[in-house]
DNA sequence: TATTGTTATACTCTATAACTATA
DNA sequence: TATAGTTATAGAGTATAACAATA
């Protein structure tokens, strides 16, 4: 008699607990996200923009969308604001004349390194655990995304 | 010569590292609430409202607004198309006729089971991880979560 | 007098479609 | 013919304020 073997179609695996857990811990308070964006006047969108943009590097706006994952006409008005804030600009592509290149400026840069240091304020909870944990949970991590980029 | 010490301002604790890590792996790619939201026609609040609602509990409008930050004019509406969709229901309080209790029906439970099923599906690189990795990340978690309720 | 939930309204975010300039 | 970026527009999410019913 074939009973259902719930581990064949949806394995219960620790990865799966972790992932479940890591939810627990990162939903429970308010939005993380737009709540530092609100506090440097910024909009969740262009603060996850300004995150994405590496210091010194340049992408096209195309790839702006492509990392946002949204629809590459709201990039344009997306870049205006926080150009026009000086906190990024357009630049001309000498190989393409059909791309723009979106680079920080100096005060985008700054705002940025003063941004994330908000946004990787760790949860409560992280901070509560012991060193050794603390170590640890990094290192595992650390692995994992490392075996992304392989 | 008092040099700048930015580990007294700032501390790098590996609780911040992970956390860093945490967003490089969990918003990597397309936003995971959106998309599981859509594959069950919900739209992201519809979905973290499932979430919360445990299945055969009870809450008044107002926590809903609180434990979804946000304003309890949307709760409204919010409720309303889960109530058309039958996923949900409101009953009145006895103990208070201003209050409206929202429950899951029995077709909610059912959909909010499957959609968590495909929320909490780990990014690849969590998966990928060593067996031993994988445990030793849900058991850290876990602790970390237990020292919030606490 | 304060609170729960509702309604009306405005603002923002996002997607679709049509357009331009380049390739 | 296809692609990068823009513009116009409509739909959905969210907040503020005023309101009704109840405490």
């Amino acid at each position: 008699m074939a009973q259902p073997r719930q581990s064949q179609i949806q394995a219960i695996t620790p990865a799966r607990e972790a992932c479940e857990l890591l939810y627990s811990l990162m939903v429970s308070g308010p939005p993380v996200f737009p709540r530092v964006a609100a506090e440097f006047d910024l909009t969740p969108p262009q603060l996850h923009l300004l995150r994405l943009l590496g210091e010194g590097q340049s992408m096209p706006m195309r790839v702006v969308a492509e990392m946002l994952f949204c629809d590459a006409s709201n990039v344009t008005s997306l870049v205006d604001r926080l150009e026009e804030r000086k906190l990024i600009k357009r630049r001309p592509d000498p190989s393409d004349r059909r791309v723009k290149q979106i680079v920080l400026t100096k005060s985008g840069e700054a705002l940025r390194t003063k941004a994330l240091r908000k946004l990787y304020e760790p949860p409560a909870e992280l901070s509560a655990l012991s060193a050794a944990d603390q170590r640890a949970l990094r290192d595992i991590l650390k692995r994992a995304v490392s075996l992304k980029e392989a």
